[in-house]
DNA sequence: GTCGCTAACTTTACGACGCTAACTTGGTGA
DNA sequence: TCACCAAGTTAGCGTCGTAAAGTTAGCGAC
């Protein structure tokens, strides 16, 4: 792999104060977001690199994170802290159980395409590294749970509202849910294909979704 | 990142002949697609591995590679060579149009479940390294290139059938295409999950694409 | 038959990486 | 003032990808 460039080293940084470690901390998550975003790929963003940026030593970046996977994650969890509240915004907008539920597909879209490597690190990476979806676990998986537990509650309405056919409908928010991961992970890893214009395609894919979930057109 | 575990060392290989170079390529090959299947992971597949799999030392592994990048990604060319065959095979069995499309979806399905390495190491990860679907680009992309190719002429027969109400194939091949691979990816990727049985929802996804692309019903 | 050429390797080593263990420093409460 | 300990640093281990230079063995030419 090639070696992460060398970059802006910080000046070296007077110590903390007796009860302020954690002050170093928030530094190392925010040079840490900084390096992601500028790179975009973890590869290229190393222990030594943030610990330059900071102005410290690498070392001390493992007083404040248990490894280099603990601080990559913490910084995408922050990152994603807003990815649920983007969605519910969005679908607030619209009174319509479908028009609503299509605007929180657009919103997952385009948080993901804002955070290319963030969602990449979260969603496209093996998740016992990573994230733990299932159990109870970290706050990682926080962000995504409640967002995918509030699309089964958009789809719940739909079928109420008589949009969607009656269905189980966690099993039909995995079926939405999929579908929007897929354009965001290959609009984020192709870019060297032609795709169409993004929002023509998503406002598409959600078109086809609606329309195969409504309910049997004959009696 | 942890260190690949040592593994297997092979007995120090004796030299090839004179214009036998290619015998040493064909076993690195051989032993990268070994390793990259063992390990599952192309991070724990170290040059050095690959070499001490084959009984040579590291540098000879650049004698027949231009680095490690091309002949991981040539070991996942290897293992897609069969990819778009495969989805021919499962669409050929079936005469119509749609049932044709939906075995072709669950081919593509299949595949990336039985490859999952080679699949995220083509399909999930950032494109400027690995794969260039877009220009004329090496073989690499061709499996997926064709096999989109033949997504788009599936989708022409379904319109022609009247299956599918006319559009533009390709951005319809695109919305298909996309949602396969969100299943795929999130299969792989997200092991955690409380998945439902893969093959309720894969045909689920399927189901809801064509009834979503068919003609309206209305007048 | 032996000489030289070159294909097919090996040896050695560099710089970057994640991470650990042991040392230092400086502010603070007793 | 002094001992303590939070908040760092220094030094270094083992691994990685890979470059550069050295070695060896088979083969054609004489």
């Amino acid at each position: 792999m090639t070696p992460s460039t060398a970059a802006s080293a910080a000046p070296r940084r007077s110590r903390a104060r007796r009860g302020d470690g954690d002050l170093l901390r928030a530094e190392i998550l925010e040079a840490t977001r900084r390096l992601l975003v500028e790179r975009g790929d973890e590869e290229l963003v190393s222990i030594r690199a943030v610990a330059d940026a900071v102005g410290v030593t690498a070392p001390s970046i493992y007083l404040h994170f248990a490894d280099k996977d603990a601080l990559i994650v913490e910084v995408c969890e922050e990152t994603f802290r807003t990815f649920d509240d983007d969605q519910e915004q969005a679908a607030a907008a619209y009174d319509d159980p479908l028009e609503s539920l299509k605007a929180r597909g657009r919103a997952y879209v385009s948080f993901g395409l804002a955070n290319p490597e963030a969602y990449r690190i979260l969603f496209m990476t093996r998740s016992e590294r990573v994230i733990d979806l299932a159990g109870g676990s970290p706050a990682t998986a926080l962000a995504g749970v409640t967002a995918l537990a509030h699309i089964v509650d958009a789809v719940r309405r739909c079928m109420d509202s008589g949009a969607f056919a009656t269905d189980d409908p966690m099993l039909v928010a995995l079926q939405l849910w999929t579908g929007l991961h897929g354009v965001v992970s290959l609009l984020i890893c192709e870019r060297g294909f032609p795709w169409p214009d993004r929002g023509v395609l998503v406002d598409r894919i959600l078109d086809m979704q609606v329309r195969g979930l409504a309910p049997s057109s004959g009696p």
